[in-house]
DNA sequence: CGGTGAACGTA
DNA sequence: CGTACGTTCACCGA
C-alpha cells in the first residue's frame, strides 16, 4: 500500500503522535470513518492516518478533537467495539438542521451542500441496478486503456464523479474495501463538515447555528449509545403488569385466540341480538354503533367518550381498545422482541424528525404505555435520576421571542400563576390562553383572555403571528437555533392554510424546546460519565439516568447544575428561568 | 404484495 | 388544545 491522492498510508500505532505532530488541537474537526472489520481512518488538513478502533479512544481521551462522522453509524461501529467518543459532527445531522427534512444519506446531503439538483443524486440502492458493479469496472479499465493506470487508480479513489455527484459505487458502501478508499470518505466527510460550517456562518445567529450542530452531532452520539445499552426493564414486573390489563401469558396459539375472543365478547354482549362486528374494523363498528342507535362519523375515542352512558356498548368498546392496544403493541411479543435476556428494552433512536427535531425512538420506547413504567426498574445497585422540564413551551417562547414581560414571569416555579396575575383570570384560563396562542385553536376565537394576552405579551404573540403568517405562505421557517422548517407550496384552501400556519408556529417552539433540551441530555452525558451515569431515556422533555446508588444523590445536583448551565448558553441573558422536576427513584412509575 | 387511513400510545 | 412520531390493523388496488 502506500499511494492514496499523494498520501502515505501507515497501519499507526502511535496515532497520537502523528495528530499532534500535525497540529491537531482540542476541538478541530477530524474526519473518521470506520470498516466494517474495524478498521478506522482519521482525516486531518491534507493528511491522514489508519488505525484500530482502541487507537480512535486513546485520541479521544487525550486530544478530544471533533470527529467528523457521515452518520450515526459509523459510532454504533465504534460502540461495538466498546469505543465512545466525546464530541462529534455529524453530517447527516446538520444536513437535516440546514435543510430539514427526513433524508439525509451522503449523495443526497452532498448534492443539497453544493447547490445541484436532488432528483439526479445517483441512486445508492442496495444491490446496484444489474450490472452497476461492472460498469464501473468497465469505466475504470476504460479509464486505464486512455489514461494508463494512475488516473484509473486515480478515479477509483475519488468519490465524487464528474457531475459533482458522489459516485453510487461509495454511496452504497464502496468506500470500505481498502485503506485507501476509508480515507478518501474520511476526509470527503471533513470537507462536508467544513463546507456546513461555512453554510451555518452565513446564517444569521452563525454562533447560534453552530452551536446547534455541535449539539445535534453529539446527540448523534448519545443516539448510538442509547440504542446500545437500551433502557432497563425487569421482565417479571413487566410481566405482571400485562397480566394485570390483559391476562396471563397465552400458552400457545389455540389459547391466544381464546383469549382474543372471550375479550372480544365483554363488547358483543351488549350488542343487540343477532348483530355481530370486528371490533378491529372501524367501519364495522360504526355499524355495530348503528345498530344500537348510534349513528357517528367516525368512532374515535373522543368522539365515543361524550356517549359513554347513552348506550353500554360504548364503555365497553372503550375498555377493549385499551386492552386490544396493550395485547398487540406492547404485550407479551412485543417484550419477547425487544427486551433483551440482559433486562434492557432496546431500539432505534434518531437525535431529529423531519418536522420540528425532536428525537424519535423505535420499539414503543417513546410511546408505551405509562403503566409500563411499573416496570422500568434500575439494575442491583444503581438507581434513576429522573427529571422533566417544568413547563418547557411557554418559557422557550420567552427566550426565543425576547419577550421581556414574559420573561419575567419565567421566574416563578409555575409560570402560570403571574400570567393569570397579568391577565386578570384564573390560572386554568391563563393556560388555555397560553397554549391556544402558541398552537393556534380552531374553536372560539380567543375571548377576553386571547386579547389581554396580546396586551400584556405583544412580542411573543407577534412572534407566534409573523411564524403563522410566514407559514401561511408557504416561506420557510428556521428555528431558533437555526434549524429549518420547510414550508413547500402546494393546495391552498381555507383549512390548509389554517393547519400550515398552526404547523409553523408549533413547529417553532416545538423546535426550539427540542434545542434546548438536546443541548441540556449532552451536557448531562458529558457530565455525568465520572460519575458512571448514563442517560437510558430522553422522552422529548424528560430525561432518565441510570447511576451506581451511591452517586445518585450527586448525579441529581449534577443535573440541575446541567440545566442551568444549558440555559445559559442556549438562552444567553439569562433572563428566562428553566425548571426541572428532578428525582431520584428505583422505579420509573415512582416518580412524581 | 405495497400503500393508505384509522386508531391510539407518548410528549 | 394543537403539533409531532411509531405501531398495528383493515382495506384497497395491483
Amino acid at each position: 500500500m502506500g499511494r492514496g491522492g499523494g498520501l502515505t498510508l501507515v497501519e499507526a500505532h502511535d496515532l497520537e503522535a502523528s495528530l499532534r505532530h500535525a497540529g491537531v488541537r482540542r476541538g478541530d474537526l477530524l474526519g473518521l470513518a470506520v470498516a466494517d472489520d474495524g478498521t478506522a481512518a482519521v482525516a486531518f488538513g491534507d493528511g491522514g492516518r489508519t488505525a484500530p478502533a482502541p487507537g480512535i479512544a486513546a485520541v479521544d481521551e487525550t486530544l478530544r478533537p471533533r470527529w467528523v462522522t457521515w452518520s450515526q453509524q459509523t459510532a454504533q461501529r465504534l460502540i461495538a467495539d466498546g469505543v465512545r467518543l466525546a464530541t462529534g459532527w455529524d453530517v447527516a445531522a446538520v444536513h437535516r438542521l440546514l435543510f430539514g427534512g427526513w433524508r439525509a444519506d451522503p449523495g443526497f446531503a452532498w448534492a443539497r451542500l453544493h447547490g445541484l439538483a436532488p432528483d439526479d443524486v445517483p441512486a445508492a440502492g442496495l444491490p446496484g441496478p444489474p450490472g452497476q458493479a461492472d460498469l464501473f469496472a468497465a469505466a475504470s479499465e476504460r479509464a486505464a486503456a486512455e489514461h494508463g493506470p494512475d488516473e484509473a487508480a486515480g478515479d477509483a479513489l475519488d468519490p465524487i464523479g464528474p457531475d459533482g455527484y458522489l459516485r453510487a459505487e461509495w454511496t452504497r458502501g464502496g468506500w470500505a474495501d481498502s485503506p485507501a478508499r476509508l480515507l478518501a470518505w474520511a476526509r470527503l466527510a471533513r470537507e462536508a463538515a467544513l463546507l456546513q460550517d461555512a453554510a451555518l456562518a452565513r446564517q444569521a445567529g452563525a454562533d447560534t447555528g453552530v452551536a446547534t450542530a455541535r449539539c445535534e452531532s453529539t446527540a448523534e452520539l448519545l443516539c448510538a449509545e442509547l440504542a446500545a445499552d437500551g433502557l432497563p426493564m425487569d421482565r417479571t414486573a413487566a410481566e405482571q403488569v400485562l397480566a394485570g390489563i390483559i391476562g396471563p401469558r397465552p400458552r400457545g396459539d389455540g389459547e391466544a385466540a381464546a383469549m382474543r375472543s372471550a375479550r372480544d365478547s365483554l363488547v358483543l354482549r351488549h350488542a343487540p341480538p343477532g348483530v355481530t362486528a370486528d371490533l378491529r374494523s372501524p367501519v364495522q363498528v360504526r355499524s355495530l354503533l348503528a345498530a344500537a342507535g348510534l349513528d357517528l362519523p367516525d368512532t374515535r375515542a373522543w368522539r365515543l367518550e361524550e356517549f359513554r352512558d347513552a348506550h353500554p356498548l360504548v364503555a365497553a368498546l372503550l375498555e377493549w381498545r385499551k386492552a386490544e392496544r396493550i395485547a398487540t403493541t406492547y404485550g407479551y411479543g412485543w417484550l419477547d422482541e425487544v427486551l433483551g435476556a440482559d433486562g434492557r428494552l432496546r431500539g432505534a433512536w434518531t437525535s431529529a424528525d423531519g418536522a420540528a427535531g425532536r428525537m424519535t425512538a423505535s420499539n414503543g420506547l417513546h410511546n408505551m404505555p405509562a403503566a409500563m413504567r411499573r416496570a422500568v426498574i434500575a439494575d442491583p445497585g444503581h438507581l434513576f435520576v429522573r427529571a422533566d422540564l417544568g413547563q418547557i413551551e411557554p418559557r422557550v417562547l420567552a427566550a426565543v421571542s425576547g419577550d421581556p414581560a414574559l420573561a419575567t414571569a419565567t421566574s416563578a416555579d409555575d409560570l402560570y400563576l403571574p400570567v393569570a396575575d397579568q391577565l386578570g383570570v384564573d390560572r386554568p384560563t391563563a393556560k388555555v390562553a397560553m397554549i391556544a396562542a402558541m398552537y393556534g385553536q380552531t374553536t372560539g376565537h380567543g375571548g377576553q383572555a386571547g386579547r389581554r394576552m396580546r396586551a400584556a405579551y405583544p412580542v411573543a404573540m407577534g412572534y407566534l403571528d409573523a411564524a403563522d403568517r410566514a407559514a401561511r405562505a408557504g416561506r420557510d421557517l428556521r428555528t431558533y437555533g437555526g434549524r429549518l422548517v420547510p414550508m413547500a407550496g402546494g393546495p391552498a384552501d381555507a383549512a390548509r392554510t389554517a393547519a400550515r400556519g398552526r404547523y409553523g408556529r408549533n413547529a417553532l417552539i416545538q423546535g426550539a424546546a427540542a434545542e434546548l433540551f438536546k443541548m441540556w441530555a449532552v451536557t448531562v452525558r458529558a457530565r455525568a460519565l465520572p460519575l458512571g451515569a448514563r442517560v437510558v431515556l430522553c422522552l422529548h422533555d424528560e430525561l432518565l439516568v441510570h447511576v451506581p446508588d451511591d452517586r445518585a444523590e450527586q448525579a441529581a445536583g449534577l443535573v440541575g447544575d446541567c440545566l442551568a448551565e444549558t440555559a445559559g448558553r442556549w438562552a444567553p441573558g439569562g433572563r428566562v428561568r428553566f425548571v426541572a422536576d428532578i428525582s431520584v427513584v428505583r422505579c420509573w412509575a415512582d416518580a412524581k
